[in-house]
Formats: C-alpha cells, sequence, structure tokens
DNA sequence: AATGAATGAGATTTCATTCAT
DNA sequence: CATGAATGAAATCTCATTCAT
C-alpha cells in the first residue's frame, strides 16, 4: 500500500520560502492525486522536495491544511478548463480527461476519489460536481433536464474512474479521437440541441 | 479520517462461532464500504459486533483476509444478479444498483471503488469490469464494441460513483423510474442491434 | 521463529485423561526441546497431540507447569542414565549424548538450554550440573578436583552445544568412536589416578 | 520471562542523536545478552536509555535490524581478541571468555547462545565457530585435527555457557589463574605442538 | 472429561506532529 | 528559515488463558 519512490527534484535548496510552499504543493498534488489522501505520507512529500517534513505542519497547519490547499489549488485550474461556450463544454471535459495524456487537469478529480474515504473530499466532490451539473443542465430544455445532466456528469465520471482509478483494459488506451464520436452521440441523446432539433427523441 | 460509530447490535451474544462470523463479515462489509480499506479499523468492527478485536485475526486471519471474504461474499450476489437474459444486462444492473434504496447489493462495487488506493482492490475491479465489458460487447456488432461496452460499464460506474460515493444532490434521490427511460435510451444508442431496430441513429 | 510442522498423531482420542496427559507431555517434551520455552506455543503442542488447547492449562496448571513437568520428567531419564561404576560417568555421560542419534535422553539439557532466557530453566540446569560436577570430583584426588570436575562438565556442555544448538559443522556428524578417544585423553588428564595411574602429569 | 529493570541512565537527555543510538545499541546489547532474543522488549530497551520506544524502529529499521547491529558490534570486539601470534589464540580466547569480570568481550557468545531460537543467531554463530575452529585446526598435524579443534572450540563454549548462562557454581567464580593450568594441560593433549613434541601421547 | 468460544494483555511498527537548536 | 530529534497515539496481530457448554 505504501509505494517509495521518492524523486528530490532539488538539492541545494535555495531559503525561500514561498518556492519550498510551492514546491510542496506540487509533490503533494502528485502523492495525493495517485495514493489517495491516507495512503499518502508526509514524509514522502518532503522527501521528493528535498526538505523537512516539520515544514509541512509549518506551513500548511496540518495534513488536512495541505489536502485542502491541493484541492484549492486545482480548483482554480479546472474553473479555467470550464470556461468557454457552454455548448461545448462537456466535450470539453472530455477532451481533459482524456487528452491530456498525464490527465493533470484532472488530477483534481482523480485526487478527490481517491481520497472519497476522507469525508470532506466526498463534499468537496458534491459541491463541485452540483455546479458543473447545474451548468450543464442549462444546454437543454428537457423536463428532467437535471437528471440528464446528472448522467453526462456520471458517464465523464465513470470514464475518469476507469481510466485513472481502475486502470481499466481497452477504455484506458482509447484516444480522444476512438471516443469522442460515441461520446457526443451519447451527448445529443441526453441534451438535446433546442437550436439543432431533437434527433433523438422517439 | 475515522469515524466511531459503535453500533452494538447484540448484548448477550450467544457462543456461535458461525454466527459471530456472520455478524463480523457483515459488519466489515458496511465499514469497507463506508470507508474503504485503509481506514476501517478492525477494532470498530468488533465494537460493531460487539466482540474481542482478537476474533478477527482468528477467524479471518488478517485485515486483509477480512476484505477478501467480504468480496468473495459480494461476488457472489453480483452473480446473481447478472444472470439471466443478455440483453437486458444492462438494465438489470442499473436496476441493481438504482433499486435497493440500500443498494445493497452494488457495495462489491462500493466496496472496490473506496478501497482503491489497495492494489488488489483496484485489480480485482479491472478483472471483474473487464467481463463485464466484454458481455456487453456481444450485444452489438458496431466495428467498435469493445470501446461501446466500455462507455456502458463507464456510466453505470459513475452513476454509483455519483449516488454511493459523491452522494450527488439530485441524481442520489432519483428513482429507479426517473432514471431507466434515459439510460435505455443512452444504451440503444451505444449498443444498437439490440434485437429490435436502431431507433437512435443518425 | 515459528516452525509449524503440526504432526497429529491420535485422531479418535479416548477419554483418558491419564494418557492424554501423558501425550501432551511427550509433545512438550519435543517443542521445548526443539523451539525453547518461549518459542513454543501452546497451540501447536494441543494440535501435535489433536486435543483441545484448553487442556493443558487444565492439566499443568499454566505453560510454565508443563515447562516443569517436562524437566521432572526428564530428570528421572537422566539419572538413571548417570548410574553405574563412577569411574565410567563421563564416558557414559558422552555416549548419551552422541550414542542416541535422535539424542533424546539429552533432550534435558537441550530443553535447559535452549530455554535459558527462562530463568528457573538456568536456576535448575545449575543445580543439576552441580550434581554431576560433584559426582566427577570424586573421582580424583587433585587439589583443585572441583575445577578440573567443572572443566570436565564444561567439555561435555559444549559439545551438546555444539551439536544440538549450534550444529556446528564437523562436529555434529562426528561418530562416538571418532570422538571418544580424544575425549578420553582429556578425561584422563582432567581426572587422573582414575583407578589407573596418572599419566598425563607432567 | 520479562524482567523489569529499567534503569534510566541519563535524564537530561541532549538532542544527540549519535549519542542516542550508540545508547540503544548498548541497553539493547545488554539486554539481548540477558535475555534473549524473542524475551528482549523494545519498550525495556527504550526505557533503559530513557528514550520513547519509536526512535529503534526508525533508528535501526526493526528489532531484527537492532540485534543485527548487535552483533556486528560485538563481532568487531571480537576480531580484536582474536589477533595475536595464532599459536596462543585459545589461550587468548579463554583470557578474554575468564578476564574480564563482566566478560563483555564475549557478550558476542552469550547474546548468540541465548537467542538460539532466533535462527539467524544460531547460523551465524555456526559460521563464527567454523571460523574459529578452522584457525586452531592449523596448530596441529594430527590426522583428526578438525575433530581435536572441535573439541578445544567445544571446551571454550562449555565454559562460556557454565559461567555466563548458567552461573555454574564454582567455574563462574575461578580466576583466569586458577583455571588456566589445567586448560593448558588439555590444549596440549588436543593440539599437540609439534615443535614441542607431543608429551601426551600415549 | 473435553471442547470451542472468546478475552485481554502485550509486542512491534507507522506516522503526524511538537520541541529545541 | 529550516532542521533533526523525539514523542505519543494508534493499528494489527499473537498467545496464554478463562468461560460456558
Amino acid at each position: 500500500m505504501d509505494q517509495k519512490e521518492t524523486m528530490p527534484t532539488k538539492s541545494a535548496r535555495p531559503r525561500n520560502a514561498e518556492e519550498t510552499r510551492a514546491d510542496l504543493l506540487a509533490a503533494a498534488r502528485l502523492r495525493f492525486a495517485r495514493d489517495g489522501f491516507d495512503a499518502t505520507n508526509l514524509r514522502d512529500i518532503a522527501a521528493d522536495v528535498g526538505v523537512n517534513v516539520a515544514l509541512i505542519p509549518r506551513y500548511f497547519g496540518s495534513k488536512e491544511g495541505l489536502f485542502q490547499a491541493v484541492v484549492a489549488f486545482d480548483r482554480s485550474r479546472l474553473a479555467q478548463a470550464m470556461q468557454g461556450p457552454p455548448e461545448h463544454l462537456a466535450e470539453r471535459l472530455l477532451k481533459n480527461a482524456l487528452g491530456d495524456p498525464a490527465g493533470r487537469d484532472h488530477d483534481l478529480f482523480v485526487t478527490l476519489l481517491r481520497s472519497s474515504d476522507y469525508p470532506p473530499a466526498a463534499s468537496y466532490m458534491r459541491t463541485l460536481l452540483d455546479l458543473l451539473s447545474a451548468d450543464l443542465a442549462t444546454q437543454t430544455t428537457a423536463s428532467d433536464a437535471e437528471l440528464r445532466a446528472d448522467l453526462v456528469v456520471a458517464l465523464i465520471t465513470g470514464i475518469v474512474v476507469l481510466r485513472r482509478l481502475v486502470g481499466k483494459t481497452s477504455l484506458s488506451e482509447a484516444t480522444t479521437e476512438a471516443l469522442l464520436p460515441s461520446f457526443q452521440h451519447v451527448l445529443s441523446v441526453l441534451l438535446p440541441d433546442v437550436g439543432a432539433g431533437d434527433l433523438s427523441n422517439k
């Protein structure tokens, strides 16, 4: 349950609090996303940066504080990813989830999922996804718009889970191009475009 | 990260190993599903049942042994749920995931997801979902059947994650009846040629 | 540190307290000699006999009681081995230590040595060896008879330790015939006047 | 089996890792030699030094690591004791075993003997004694040199066992001067000096 | 007479955190 | 500003023993 892949990025550390803090945050981001809240230990994070463990409680108050800082950091990155014309939001999300091979922009998602045993993580995830769902729901006039948007969110979530958490055999290796057609088809069914006419209604 | 909600189910415990073992298994099932492998501690499980912790290593060999017993138990329940005419497999899965208010029949899924930081859990989940996906892929003649089946699996996964792990606001409370139409619609899109004609193709 | 070689000798155990007790004692004798007091566990002993662990505290009071019973049992066996013409005592002891391939008759010695972390064992050993040394000391008229006898005891002790505890390479496999000449030579040096003249005095 | 004789050597402990480590090693050396591997518990060692138990796993990796550190420490002491002209090796060994009233220089021997239920200890002892025996065997031209050397080793071993492990009454209090004559006499019999002529052959 | 169930104490080890330098 | 030392709590597991049948 403990993967010891310490990778010291710096050796002659300059006495620069700001930068040290940022480095710790970055290292923590990776660890939390990879191992989840519980399985991550502070000593490894500090070792990644090449710095003493005691700095983490000092800078972030506690392990929990560090986690929240990571979440806050990623939230702003996600906010950017969500910006743009709303009618292409879902595609953008998918591309984000798929496109970046390292999947960096969805570390937030993975981090939260991997730490779902840690209640604040689940709680924050709820907030986040409600926001996303609300955005998506504005794109259709269907009476059950909310549920339909939720299904879209579920699909994206499922894709991320299967690719990043579970490592499901074929889906993990599929390219964006291979997935996009079917995905968009599902979207057009769940969120029929008002202007374009609802092709998928029975 | 440690929720101490000891709920002693029995007070005058009869000296019955079979039953005690079963009770421990049941308590563990709940804890593991709720908190994940790491965050669950044996003392709480024992307290739930009202017995001494030492019984768990004795009866199940180790914490890991207990976890595997839980997984094995749920696997057989899931196997039942998956039996029946293959063309309705997905619906059955969804109903299972949704129908039972407590969602008992999918504890396996939840348990494994919550414990995804524990490698055996992720590994087992991979196996399980590959099986499921293969079953689903037989239902369409589309050239990218595998990916389409994976998307169905992703959707179901996402629904379970959102309902059980995240507790997403609206989706968690939706009834089967409310969700089924949209879900089936998506299915007919992803896995066409299912006996009937394909209504959703453009 | 725990060798699990359970060898159930009986299956349909007759309800005979006397015999059960004897079997437990025999099994304990082997285990204590092989593994020492601490490393021996009662459950394995009970399993060897095919009987429930709880019988041991019942019959022998405690683990310590069992150990003492084993020691007492072996003491009487050793007493027999020591009987005979005193001038050949040392040879008899050596033959006992060497002759029996399984070395049964010296299990007492081995048992006590292996359990030397357990104070009563050391204490009892002291008593035993003092007795032995006193016997040997009667065989010489040398002024430092006591020390000379002690050296004989030390030599025998060392041989047993090296053969049975340490498993020293060549000594462990040496036959009685190979060792006896040198041994007797040493004896004649340490305990002269044994009937014959003192060949070894300078 | 547990002797709780905590003897805090320091009260105002200076924050000095090096020294703390050394103190732990020293305390462990005593405990292991006195009680053996199994019967020694880390909490007592830590208490002897007046520090928290957790420092031991941190500094030495594990209980086993600590044991090996002790053995390595004593090995180097023993190596020194063995250096010098080979024809006086045995006497030097005896003096070492006898000379130091506390017998410090043979703690290695005692430690290993007391921990003979712990396989690595027995294994290491075998290696050590084989080495010693080989050294001794070079001192005689007798055809059974190996066995004769083994008997010398056995004698020394027995002396150490009787003095340090068993606490045999008279031998424990004998001075070097008292023992040396008889010991040397035995040596001259077992390892007849080529140059000096073999006085002890019949 | 004997069994099986269950207990309670104890041991090692991990880890976030605090203290002093 | 940062380090290294040290702490204390918690967690799993082993084992002799007691309880009830």
